[in-house]
DNA sequence: TAATCAAATCTTGCATACAAGATTGGACAC
DNA sequence: GTGTCCAATCTTGTATGCAAGATTTGATTA
């Protein structure tokens, strides 16, 4: 029984350049190829492909037949339309939440989390980034079902490039914690009809602030040098 | 301006694999290596490497690090999951549909294969296979959001090779016209109550006719010897 | 016969060589 | 200065070589 983890170097890759589009230091619409990824992370071409296609089927990549890789231009018609799968995967999970006989601990557990004293939150953007995706993560896993965990794992990693912008500005923490307090209580007395409909809001809002948010900063990432193109 | 197609020969081996699993040629549970992969489609690995990856990520086949590949089991859990999924972006689909103005061609074409006289109906079972995805896939694709129709349309992917075995049941071919009918009636009269009842209760009986036979027809094929390994 | 252990064989992960063709840059004509 | 054409360069797709380690085989021993 062998079990040392799989393909290590493109696992690292992979990661890596994910990172890399999620931080800004690769740009969308910037272009790279395979030979300079495979001298900037120090390994062949081999795993530099195996991340890459990878990266391409989840569409974070592009690939033009012997003409290079780009990073996929920011659309917000293809955001609107994860958003979208989101609220709906969502909004599935409350339903069946709401329906359930006992609550899961692993839902309970977000009351110490979200239901805490304005002196106990925390205000660091990054912080509040992953604590925002880890609520959401929660509402879809209390239901049983794997499939949909997994699909609403992929679009929050598609959406991140984006949505952790939406955590720059001090107000928007704020209503984060404000909305997901809200909703949190609602769920817990089950109120299918009013949690969904405040769910759908603050994915709206959420939305709505990203999209004014991502031009400007993008602007200004574009000032600095990419590492890997130098 | 370049445009010859990507990856021709690992689209080759990934098709063709994904065909020899859904035609129960590669079954369940069977071992095989990438060396011998290749020797069969006559390329070498690179290219069956990239596809078998491809494969894997997608779900139909598992690799163990330096022991080979094989195709992955069948599991009624994973497939309940995945049924369940559809059900949702389906229901989501119709719900759409019926506050959708006016009713997209696409929707109003369907009436001319499954709202016809008895005589007129396709008996085929790979046939109207076929055919009820196509009608499936209508339902989502006549809603505008391009991710919940590429989620779907890999649903299918992932379903069909137990969802053909459906088909082979002259009865169930019966029922399939009968309840697509009823649903499709109901929808283009926007009754979304009515219409989602139906097609939970069509996509249910579908599943549970499908998990009855599949043991069974597993059973037949494995008689039958794999061309990749001899 | 059954168990053990080591060598031979397989298998994947990664690196590299090569081919087909796309792109680029510069010389040249006007 | 501007456009054209060809050669040099670059890029991806594919094939192959090699290394690390898992598996299998068979000989040996009790």
């Amino acid at each position: 029984m062998a079990h040392s983890h799989a393909n290590p170097l493109a696992e690292k890759v992979y990661s890596r350049v994910k990172e890399d589009i999620f931080e800004f230091r690769l740009l969308p619409g910037e272009h790279f190829t395979e030979t300079k990824m495979a001298k900037y992370y120090e390994v062949s071409r081999t795993p530099v492909r195996d991340a890459l296609y990878r990266l391409q089927r989840e569409g974070f990549l592009e690939v033009e037949f012997r003409s290079g890789w780009k990073v996929r231009d920011l659309d917000f018609a293809y955001f609107d339309d994860l958003y979208d799968l989101r609220t709906v995967l969502e909004i599935t999970a409350v339903d069946r939440i709401c329906k359930m006989k006992t609550q899961s601990q692993r839902l309970l557990d977000l009351k110490d989390i979200w239901l805490v004293p304005k002196n106990k939150r925390k205000s660091d953007g990054r912080e509040v980034a992953r604590l925002d995706e880890s609520f959401h993560l929660a509402l879809v896993s209390a239901s049983p079902n794997k499939e949909i965990a997994r699909v609403h794992a992929e679009l929050t990693d598609k959406i991140r490039i984006i949505r952790r912008l939406d955590f720059t500005a001090e107000d928007r923490i704020e209503a984060t914690y404000r909305e997901h307090a809200k909703i949190l209580r609602l769920l817990l007395q089950r109120k299918f009809s009013d949690v969904s409909k405040l769910l759908c809001f603050h994915i709206e809002q959420s939305k709505l602030t990203v999209r004014k948010i991502t031009l400007h900063r993008l602007h200004e990432a574009q000032d600095k040098n990419c590492p890997i193109n130098l």
